[in-house]
DNA sequence: AATTAACGATCCATAAATAGATCATTTCAA
DNA sequence: TTGAAATGATCTATTTATGGATCGTTAATT
C-alpha cells in the first residue's frame, strides 16, 4: 500500500479500469504476453500489469503507448488521423481566448 | 532537459496532445482559469499545464480528472455510464484466455 | 492606455512511479 | 496428467513526477 493515496473520483477511476481492460481485450485478441507487449512499450512488464489494472498512477505516455501497440483506437482517431486532428485543432484553440478573466468556481460536470 | 527521455511513438503523443486540446477547450468554455481547475482537481498549477501540454509523463489519474471536471467524454461513456460500461465487460474480461502460449511478437496495429 | 489577474516557465525538495529481480500460482498444451 | 510457460504479487533501488514558490510576460477589463 501506497503511503499516501491520491483521491481520484469514481469517473477517472473506471475510465482507467475502462482503458486497461480495452487494452489487456487487445493483447489477448493478438496472442500476445504481457513480457512481449512490455517489451514492444518499451516498459516492464510489472507496468503492464498495472496498466491493464487500471492504475492511475500511470504515465499516460506508457498507458497510451501500450494502447496503441494492441491496436485501442484513442478519440476517433486511428494512426492516420491522430496527428492530423491535432494540428487542424491548433486553428481552433487559437481563436480562444488566452486567459480567462472569472472568479466563480464553476460547479461541474453536466454532460 | 530530462536525464532520460521516454521514447513514445508519435500516435501515443498525440493522443496525448489531443486529449490536453479537450480539456483546455473544456476549461475555456466552462470560464474555469487553470488555477481553478487545479484546485477542483486536486493537483497543481503546473500540473495542468503540463497536462493540457500533452505532457506523457502526467499520471494517467490526474488527466482523467482534469478531463472528467471539464466535461471531456472518456471512450463514449458518460459519468453515468461508465461505471456500468466496466461491470458488463467484467464477464467478456472472464471468457477470455487466462494466458497466452505463443512465440509470436506479433507484428502490430492495424485498424 | 493602464491595471491587474492569468498564464507559462523554471528551480528545488520531496513524494511517488518504474525497473528489475524473485517467488508462488495458475493455466495452457502435449 | 504433467511440465513449462505465463501471470500476478511483492520487495528494493533508482529514476522521475509533482508541489510549491517565484518571476517575467501576456492579455482581458475598465
Amino acid at each position: 500500500m501506497p503511503k499516501t493515496n491520491r483521491p481520484v473520483s469514481p469517473y477517472a477511476a473506471d475510465a482507467a479500469i475502462r482503458l486497461g481492460q480495452l487494452i489487456r481485450r487487445g493483447r489477448i485478441d493478438r496472442h500476445m504476453t504481457v513480457a512481449a507487449l512490455a517489451e514492444r512499450a518499451g516498459v516492464s512488464r510489472g507496468l503492464i500489469q498495472r496498466i491493464e489494472a487500471g492504475d492511475t498512477g500511470c504515465a499516460i505516455g506508457a498507458v497510451f503507448e501500450a494502447a496503441a501497440i494492441v491496436g485501442v483506437r484513442l478519440f476517433d482517431a486511428g494512426p492516420a488521423t491522430m496527428s492530423r486532428e491535432v494540428e487542424s485543432n491548433r486553428e481552433v484553440m487559437a481563436l480562444l481566448p488566452k486567459a480567462i478573466r472569472s472568479q466563480r468556481t464553476e460547479p461541474n460536470d453536466d454532460f
